[in-house]
DNA sequence: CCGCATCCGGGGCGATACTG
DNA sequence: CAGTATCGCCCCGGATGCGG
């Protein structure tokens, strides 16, 4: 990108990372870890495959990501993200608690989805009301391929893909009714009956959805 | 700018303030506040006067800012972030974090400068060690019209654009030198020798410079 | 199949000129 | 002061080809 030329500390990350398509590129190596050219351009659709070649490019000099060659026999590139480039999780994670509300309008029309991308809305909007007691997860099934599981554990939330799992809990519907549900703006029953799937202990999805109103209403 | 149709916060996100110069704008309307379009422009070295209107439409639109019509006798229209757009902070505080190393190899031979962007790197670099005292501000000269302040109180530091002060101490010169003396790597009678200007207590500087070589050598 | 490179049309961007 | 108008140009988007 042509830089800002400016000697301001935000212009200068802006001349790294400012160009179309770097930070999703950004977004899918902090999911996903180390990965494939292949799965990164899954994970990033409608992008042209020469951008992803020309940014991957630029932010391997930027030393933002390293080329890796994976050992015998899968024999493959792996792009991985830098200390450097791992440091960029502040600036993804203020991006996407800014844009968590639009998510509340539902997906466009046109809207393509994956189903780790759920990771920040839900980080968002969920706390652990029960630090004290054993860790539960809580699978979440949209139909797509690459899934994630919520973890509760300690009054903290994390969202990560899921290998092989026995959750403690399993959502499955459309991405939009699921966070409808965790956050509270829908009843699980509500839900349910439009279609949404919920398998385990509803105390499980109780103890991670915001407390908000039960604390208005207290 | 074309959305990137996925249903995703951090994608939402660009989808509003991802376009080329728009976080610039936010960047001066953040630190400026309400502004006019002249000031914007001008705190915007490089913009084109046809995109930065365009920018400000759109960003309109978005709900991030809005246009008022300052009072008689001024009668001139003032650029303002709305509430959401204030949240925006986050995100620059998180780009500006990430790109304040860019500044330590000083600024490259084209590099616009304009003082109040040293806001960031100010607020990256210093501490304030002797919370218990009473507040001091340190004033920052470097030529600009535009100057701020870096405040010291309570334990934390505050960078802002300077009114009519009267600081406990100033410091004149390059941007670059007032930051390599601010973060600890050049002594002041150094800098000093070489053109740094300081007036002042130099307790008051001590006071909010970083403390890492202080503490590994105690 | 994976990881690109090439080609080409369209639109966003950059610079300057001009105006109510 | 706060923009609009115009015009290249280059970046982007979409398709296809291609070597390892």
């Amino acid at each position: 990108m042509r830089s800002y030329g400016q000697y301001c500390a935000v212009a200068k990350a802006l001349d790294v990372i400012g160009d179309r398509w770097t930070v999703l590129i950004v977004r899918e190596l902090l999911l996903r870890g180390p990965s494939r050219y292949t799965d990164l351009r899954d994970g990033l659709p409608g992008i042209a495959t020469n951008l992803l070649a020309e940014r991957l490019r630029a932010l391997e000099q930027a030393g933002v990501l390293v080329r890796e060659d994976a050992p015998p026999p899968v024999a493959t590139t792996l792009f991985k993200l830098t200390a450097r480039g791992e440091q960029l999780r502040g600036v993804l994670d203020a991006l996407g608690r800014w844009g968590t509300p639009f998510m509340a309008e539902g997906p466009a029309p046109e809207d393509r989805f994956r189903q780790h991308w759920m990771a920040w809305p839900v980080q968002m909007v969920l706390v652990d009301s029960r630090p004290q007691e054993a860790p539960v997860t809580i699978e979440l099934a949209t139909g797509e391929e690459l899934r994630i599981a919520i973890e509760a554990a300690g009054g903290e939330i994390h969202a990560r893909v899921l290998r092989s799992e026995h959750p403690d809990a399993v959502l499955a519907g459309t991405p939009y009714a699921i966070l409808s549900v965790l956050s509270g703006g829908v009843p699980l029953a509500d839900a349910c009956e439009a279609g949404l799937r919920f398998e385990g202990d509803e105390r499980v999805l109780a103890r991670v959805q915001p407390q908000a109103i039960a604390a208005a209403a207290a």
